[in-house]
DNA sequence: GACCGGTAAATTGGATCCAATCCAGAAAAT
DNA sequence: ATTTTCTGGATTGGATCCAATTTACCGGTC
């Protein structure tokens, strides 16, 4: 297979999401570049330009001699990346239904059930990891690259509060209903009831986290 | 005044995005490090970082070990950053008709005059700039960060073909109207009608340029 | 005691150097 | 002649080293 030796960058920007998203780099902090690149066993080169790479997606800050800080989100920032993630996944969750085929959805329905296998489990990474493969596969029907990417950078900057969320178990349960009412609403072709079970999806997401936020 | 040296990566970040716009370094076309980096007097290292950022705007693509190419735009591609545009435009002005004081319209009026001044020069750059000015003071008035981020990216992805577009006389013509109406309609706080010209203004502008790509 | 200036340590930014990978073209085999 | 394999050059990726900037600390002054 094409299973190409990733380049030390791309494994260092991995390592930096999960530090990230587990919280081992806390919001606000700032990231020491020699520390990190000591405890990934790297240089700093690499680690830089995955940084910067954070940076465009704004997970990290950057100023200038002073240094990269991991990314803080307000209640304020949750709810715009929400109201804009609103925005585009109705358009491509329209342009989805246009394009969508049986196989598309046997494909989906797969994806579905390995969400349920993770949440059994409860391990959280794993139900994010799953949750958002079964969202994406969706997404990617559009074919509207750029849009695909955006949605990938809105959920990555939240990825963090999304573990939160599915660290509940009534919030576990909850998604897996949803997610068999997307699809059954993706295999009827109807426009209108995926874009309005996805909202609902996503208002149910907003208001658990933010919750947990200023709580 | 607040005058900091830009760093190396900045400078080099802002000869990237002007040798790209003048089609210096043409669509497609590789980026060789070690001839950019002698050519600006620079090191590879912050040049590469500069890339980096460009990448994550999707202005060049990379392959690993191969390089850093200019991307390339097609007529589908433009219509998706029009349409993606479109979207996020029309939540941010609704947003901005919320908030707008009138020492912002005196400030947009005053942009809207630069617009002007810079079209009876003929100066294609100048105007470029000028326009854009004149939409993000209006756009930044949503006091939504990250949508301003994700327009100033949609933008960039298209700055090439708008300088084809202004460098016809007859829609530089055009757009100062244009101007004038969103401005009208931003002064009577009027949400349908400033959303609706900037779609005409948008629209007006993609039909020229996918005639000039395509012919 | 608070404030200001200066100096040293820590940290980032950039340049240089070396290693790994890719690619074109020559040589060899079918 | 076409395809395959090998090899040298070019180019990118990463490590190390040096320079520039920031920041924290300390002593001095009002």
């Amino acid at each position: 297979m094409n299973v190409k030796p990733l380049t030390t960058q791309e494994e260092v920007l991995a390592l930096l999401r999960v530090e990230i998203l587990t919280g081992e780099l806390q919001p606000g902090q700032q990231i020491v570049q020699d520390a990190l690149a000591e405890k990934f066993g790297v240089s700093r080169v690499p680690l830089r330009e995955a940084l910067k790479i954070l940076e465009g997606e704004g997970q990290v800050t950057h100023h200038p001699h002073r240094g990269y800080f991991v990314a803080e989100l307000s209640v304020g920032d949750l709810h715009e990346v929400y109201r804009l993630r609103a925005l585009l996944e109705r358009e491509a969750v329209t342009a989805a239904v246009a394009n969508i085929t049986d196989r598309d959805l046997f494909k989906i329905a797969e994806l579905a059930k390995e969400v349920h296998t993770a949440t059994s489990t409860g391990e959280v990474l794993a139900i994010t990891a799953a949750n958002r493969e079964f969202h994406f596969a969706i997404f990617e029907l559009c074919e509207m690259p750029r849009l695909v990417r955006l949605l990938r950078q809105l959920w990555d900057a939240t990825d963090v509060y999304r573990s939160v969320y599915f660290a509940q178990a009534p919030n576990r349960e909850r998604i897996l209903l949803e997610h068999d009412e997307i699809l059954n609403a993706l295999a009827a072709r109807n426009v209108e009831r995926s874009i309005s079970w996805h909202d609902t999806h996503r208002d149910n997401s907003v208001a658990s986290v933010s919750a947990v936020i200023s709580g």
